[in-house]
DNA sequence: AATGAATGAGCGTTCATTCAT
DNA sequence: CATGAATGAACGCTCATTCAT
């Protein structure tokens, strides 16, 4: 065994197990937490039930996991976005670009996080996952409230408040992805056009 | 039977059937669809499980009812708020107050509303319920887009694609009032917060 | 409905309630509590597994209903049968009877019941049952040798340990229950030959 | 291979084996058969499951060579006493005596044998062990009567029916040696104690 | 020979639904 | 017409056993 390598056991294992995660993603995504069964989603990794237990404590543990990895996944690509290099008007859009690409990306993900988190309903989940999925949703608005902040400072942006500004752009952009990915031939994804509304007409202060 | 006067007993029908639904409202919106049994909301709205089956064929029906409710009230009500006297200025201004009191007067159906159509997810219900609420919404997006429509051939507002300035104000406004409700006491919900923000300083051309 | 009685209902109640009582005695009794499954008490009981539900929570509080019926059945009889009127030493010779009587009219749940307290063996009952039922005996025993000292103070019997003498008559018995109840052909119970042998000849003062 | 001698591999192979019965000894004397797994033995006895199904076809097996294990160590032990020189009186003490001590080497096994056989009561193992155990009991008490049958002929005992007293002394003794062992402070363990109650005074001719 | 990951039958339990009363 | 006891399919989960390595 190699050093700082995984053995061919490791790697193994890690294939199966993002397999089954896999499998239960298209599952849950498809037809929510409680319409899948244990039964269903081993079918469709081709593993026994078992075998999904010796991953994953139970039922919900999948679950959860499914959701963490998405959520730290667009919390640490959308966090890593705002603090490129360039002013506060650059990495809002970066921010907006990053967003769209994961969004297209991990529709299947998304689809789930906002079945859970979408609108401030909870159950689903009990308790405890939901509010940790609030939390990276909160801290990744307060950052990119405090990057309109400092835009606004520097006379980049209009003064509104920057938490609500930063609360607009999320819900409009989500808005217009969801719409653009459900019909993908009427309203192709068009990271320019959100960019031309949000900052040119908008937000940006006339210079 | 006289015409347009209902019988006691369809009176007392009617109310059965609203108890019945008041109560599976609490609990569904409180723990969830698949957290609420036939058998509480039977021990709640204080019938038999039985009288249940008898108002709806089955639980899914239960709650499709609750979201068609919902649905074509917020439908009428906002649709008539489109259609009021005045200008389009004062007919979207009236849309979002509308839409403010009635979120607030109906946050269980609210919550219930957006757990299910909350962001294009679908399930809980087995196709069908979705694609019809799906309906109702587009319809009003289509009005109020058709609104802005108005509202821009008469340079009342900038010149901006009407539909996604129309999803733009519904996905804020939902935002906003999550955030308000979820915080009622940092938050107080306040609807000419809203008009302010989006009337006067962003969407409506300069006078 | 009568008062003082039962209505039709409530008393088929009580015997669908005894039926399943029945039919999971002679199971348990007959393969071990975790040897019988509750699918298989339903079909013997002929009812489906949720009726079992209906009428105990668990597969647990079923089997410690069992056993509890026997324990306060035996515990009640027993020490009525040791106040009985008359010396002690009659007062031994009825419990004796009335133990062999109860032994034999119940012979599956002294079966069960050994196999839980039997030896000082524990498990099989996740704790709690097995102290009660301990505490049963052991009250039943000292109630016994309560007797057995009034006895000695009388010099109706030998000065030996009274708990011992309770501990040994109460062992023996069984023993000998238990061998005559497996061979009921060459060992017919015999009630008269324990008193002959434990009283006249062993325990009792020579008059 | 030498006669008579074990190779190091054979050695080796006991040893194993002896480890696994010692480590699922332990476990189910502690937590009963049903509430232990073959993984958790394993475990214990630092071996994989399938080694543990090279030494013992099943789970079953296991128990029922632990409980063999015992009962010919009981078996043989409890013999030789039976046979040692001296009178009856003496062989019956000796018996006494010998199984005090093996209920206190033994205490784990001893649990174990009595919540399978304890008294008469037949589960957890699937028919044939029981029966098996059951044998080795009944020619013990066979072996205690002849003893006690040959004595009461030298006029050492009472005239009594040798078999109904070999099995009253094992009894007796029994529940002795279980209420010692459950207080081991109130109640110590003394051979002497039984010795003078059920010799010298009850079942001894007054010489 | 030893391993332990994978298996899947079978468990206890729930609850939407029915139907005799 | 209202009732609620009865139903049984389906669930999540366990663990004795196997077999490729």
């Amino acid at each position: 065994m190699k050093k700082d390598k995984l053995s061919r056991k490791e790697r193994e294992q890690l294939q199966r197990r993002a397999e089954i995660l896999q499998a239960a993603l298209e599952l849950f995504s498809q037809k929510g937490y409680h319409n899948v069964s244990m039964h269903e989603i081993a079918v469709r990794a081709e593993f026994a039930v078992g075998t999904l237990y010796k991953f994953f404590k139970n039922k919900e543990e999948l679950y959860k996991e499914i959701l963490m990895q998405t959520a730290m996944l667009f919390y640490s690509a959308l966090s890593k976005a705002l603090e490129e290099k360039g002013d506060e008007y650059a990495r809002v859009k970066n921010f907006l670009k990053t967003k769209c690409k994961l969004f297209m990306e991990n529709i299947l993900s998304v689809r789930l996080y906002f079945s859970v988190s979408g609108a401030g309903v909870s159950f689903n989940v009990r308790r405890g996952l939901e509010t940790e999925l609030r939390s990276f949703y909160d801290q990744l608005i307060q950052k990119l409230a405090a990057v309109f902040e400092k835009g606004i400072q520097k006379k980049i942006f209009r003064p509104l408040d920057p938490y609500y500004l930063a609360l607009a752009l999320d819900s409009i952009s989500n808005a217009f992805l969801f719409c653009w990915m459900e019909n993908p031939d009427r309203h192709p994804v068009d990271t320019d056009l959100i960019e031309e509304i949000f900052f040119e007409r908008i937000y940006l202060v006339h210079r």
